[in-house]
DNA sequence: TTGGCGTGGTTGTATATACAACCACCACGC
DNA sequence: GCGTGGTGGTTGTATATACAACCACGCCAA
């Protein structure tokens, strides 16, 4: 068997890997949302948290880990932060177990405040990607949406 | 005009947002082939930087910064924990000006060692995304391949 | 009733990431 | 020859992310 070489692998893994196809993807996108949201001194991060603490409300941190694919650890820290910056709650659930989350009014008030930037940046992506790329990942990728 | 409330803002976001969806994927993508790799202690991200200066041979990190959307401060200190690791080595180039990478045999034999995992993460990823999305997100991504 | 166990959450530690500010150096124009 | 600007790189600071280890509690079984 012939051994690959350090050049042939390198060559492969450059030009068929999945990850870091989609990493870069990533760090593309997340610039483009977090400059245009910058102005509100909010990231599309935490954009999101807000976004489904909005939608499922009530939530546990654990339910959200779910929805979020997220480690429970990453969450508590992005929860606290959000706390401190007031614009979530979280109080003792008599159910099950756990703390609920909820947005606070400020928390209410910046999600309004941020959509049109977010609505713009949505538009950047667009026309950065292409439109074609846009919708094609758009559907692709509607396992990924936390609804 | 009506003024779009929270919970509307909050459910159009989450169900439509790109950048959103490009995460969630970055997150689950990323933990397949980490977890993929863990044996051998090192992340898809350092084996992307070790295939990328094994393709680019000789580059600057400046030109990284292009191939891989990286910003040169988060480059800066990718490169020095692979330096510490022993996987690059990095000389004053005459040219031009800065600093020319090369992979060190270390790099090199890491590169090799690790193929088959990153094999098998490929292959995982293509069985939990399924095989058609898998190929299909492919195509799509080609404009983020390093290459 | 009490001893575990499982679940939800936080903390320790490390990496990947970004922006802003800074530094070092070389090249060029005058 | 000497500014001055542009380029390449590092450092300060902050967030997002993960894994492992730990803690707190409530519930169930013997």
């Amino acid at each position: 068997m012939t051994q690959a070489g350090w050049r042939q692998v390198g060559h492969r893994i450059a030009s068929e890997c999945l990850a870091i196809r989609v990493r870069r993807l990533g760090r593309v996108v997340s610039r483009i949302y977090d400059t245009a949201l910058a102005p509100y001194g909010i990231s599309i991060a935490q954009v999101n948290l807000l976004a489904a603490i909005a939608v499922a409300r009530g939530a546990r941190p654990t339910d959200l880990t779910q929805v979020l694919d997220v480690e429970k650890s990453t969450l508590s820290r992005d929860l606290k932060r959000m706390e401190d910056l007031g614009w979530v709650r979280s109080d003792p659930t008599a159910r099950p177990r756990g703390r609920s989350l909820t947005l606070t009014p400020a928390g209410e008030r910046m999600l309004v405040q941020v959509a049109p930037a977010w609505e713009e940046a949505q538009q950047m992506a667009s026309s950065e990607l292409g439109k074609q790329p846009f919708e094609q990942l758009q559907k692709l990728l509607l396992p990924f949406a936390p609804l």
